[in-house]
DNA sequence: CTGTTAGCGCTTTCAT
DNA sequence: ATGAAAGCGCTAACAG
């Protein structure tokens, strides 16, 4: 059903048809009316391509992100796409799984899709030819999870929680503390986490010792060896709560107890952490919010015709989520790393 | 950059231009160079709504999904969306929480969208409105995970799963078998798989016992409780992967040991399963196969100018993954319940 | 093999 | 408050 059907059956053109729908205030009520009941009767739709060809706009924004499989993206984008839907926006993911190739081949497909407007969640903000190409562009975006001073981003600051992380294990006394990695410099998250880690660690004295581990291998040896010496790590900071939950059941084949033996913490807050034999304790990350901050933000934007400011970026606060896997102290000490959000709407 | 600027750097018509991108071979060697280089240097990129307002092809598909937050729907969107990419489509993905209301806004939008066709995961395809309405439509579209006769599928066979464990259950000695179910009628897979259930049971003379619990609680007394009690059973057929693993938990806290004293199975083969510290026995569906067989189907079809038939439905193959929370014989027993994949391809 | 022409359905000046 | 007319960028007959 064209607008033409619509304005013919009403009696009108089809000029006052498209008023009585994107303006209804500027056409005379009883008009309106008429035409209301015209496009119920036809069940007429508006043409969405015939209103991007005309305005420049699909009311859709593309989503980039590493992938689907873990859960930290899928609560991410089930946010992404509730805020998205609510202001009638549809959203159109694309998975990069990390490689930066792939990130810019979704870049392009995007772009030429002609999206309004863009999330992305990119392996590494620091050197990514991608970004600078991007805001070349002129195309409005938003990056979530990564940090970076010259883009607009919501993002939780993980260098400092993993700081925090090591300030709880050491006040409950552990020494030999360990940080379990994937491929370090698969995202600069990663990189931050670890970061932080070498900071705190190095701030008390420790001796850091990093535990890097293939992100394919179900269970590495990377994982039980340290596990079987004499002087294993007794905490295990891990750098996302898959490895956690890897770590979890390395222990239990080192014959390991958690939290006895060794303390695990997470990082990440998937809510399936909280489900195991043993809960997670982690860091959680506001991951719904994470994508709803982004899509109001670049919305916000869009509807004011600006680009999001760099100067404008988010910082939610993350939180420390008690689980069995690492017993916190009651009542937690007043943080010594606060954590402000700081919102721009 | 439109095709009219390309034809005019190239010396030619717009339709010269558009016949070089669209049917390359139909266009001389000579002309077609000058047109491609014209092109390169314009970075000319075909607008997609002129194209669609043209064509009436969007090049993008519709994807109805219960929910993202559950590993199996993020495996699958995660194979949609790859045959999707692979095959030049970009798909729009929501999310509907098994409620019925927002099955149908969700249809609605995406239909106004112009997807080409639909993948769709409804609640419940005996009693859906919906597909009628969707059938009535006749826009391309297929099921997964949903089983109906007058609908084209892509599913895994539950019932006779169900029954399957059943039997390997009561091969393993196990006499007090329950199942555990989430609010049973939520979706027909929850329905087919407690058919094959109670059916089984039946056939070898076993009381079934269900023990139904809220989705929401994270620890349900419902399952706690059960397992309290002296005749509790020896045995839990989980009727997703997601319960199964709340009744890991839910063990540990009663005290019992899995597999020794409750042996554990679950269903849908999510891949955290696999790392849990009792790795999860279940019933491995091909998750991201179904998503991908699906979007397959549905191109194949919509390259052919045809429906999906319903008679050309698929039930692919699942296959019982070992796993520590329920013991397999050695070798598994030739299956008494044979899963053939038909192929429409 | 290539050009001309018309029009997909909508929005938006510009008139009235 | 409403209408007439032009055009967004592209493709598909139809001619030549």
């Amino acid at each position: 059903m064209s607008i033409a059907a619509v304005a013919q059956r009403a009696g009108v053109s089809p000029a006052t048809v498209s008023r009585a729908f994107n303006a209804p205030q500027t056409v005379a009520p009883a008009t309106r009316a008429r035409i209301e009941a015209a496009a119920q009767f036809l069940a007429y739709t508006p043409n969405a391509s015939a209103q991007t060809l005309r305005t420049r706009r699909t009311r859709s924004l593309g989503v980039l992100l590493p992938t689907l499989l873990n859960p930290v993206f899928a609560e991410y984008l089930s946010g992404v796409a509730d805020a998205a839907s609510s202001a009638g926006y549809s959203i159109v993911p694309v998975a990069t799984d990390y490689v930066e190739a792939r990130e810019s081949d979704a870049l392009v497909k995007l772009i030429a899709r002609d999206v309004d407007g863009l999330l992305l969640t990119v392996a590494n903000a620091q050197q990514s030819a991608l970004l600078a190409r991007l805001r070349r562009s002129g195309l409005p975006y938003v990056l979530t999870y990564n940090r970076h001073p010259e883009h607009p981003c919501v993002c939780v600051d993980g260098e400092t929680a993993m700081r925090q992380l090591v300030s709880l294990a050491h006040a409950a006394g552990h020494r030999r503390i360990a940080m379990v990695s994937g491929q370090r410099n698969a995202s600069d998250r990663a990189q931050q986490r670890h970061q932080g880690y070498l900071t705190a660690m190095h701030e008390f004295g420790l001796a850091p010792r990093l535990i890097e581990v293939p992100f394919m291998e179900a269970l590495p040896s990377a994982l039980t060896q340290p596990l079987g010496k004499a002087d294993r790590p007794t905490a295990l900071l891990c750098s996302n709560d898959l490895l956690a939950i890897r770590s979890l059941r390395a222990a239990a084949m080192a014959q390991l107890r958690v939290p006895e033996d060794v303390a695990v913490i997470g990082f990440d807050g998937i809510a399936l952490g909280q489900e195991l034999v043993t809960t997670l304790t982690t860091v959680a990350q506001p991951n719904r919010d994470i994508g709803l901050r982004g899509v109001q933000w670049l919305i916000d934007a869009l509807s004011r015709h600006e680009l999001p400011r760099p100067a404008h970026s988010i910082t939610l606060p993350h939180q420390v989520r008690p689980g069995e896997s690492f017993p916190l102290p009651h009542p937690m000490p007043s943080t010594p790393f606060p954590c402000h959000a700081e919102s721009p709407l």
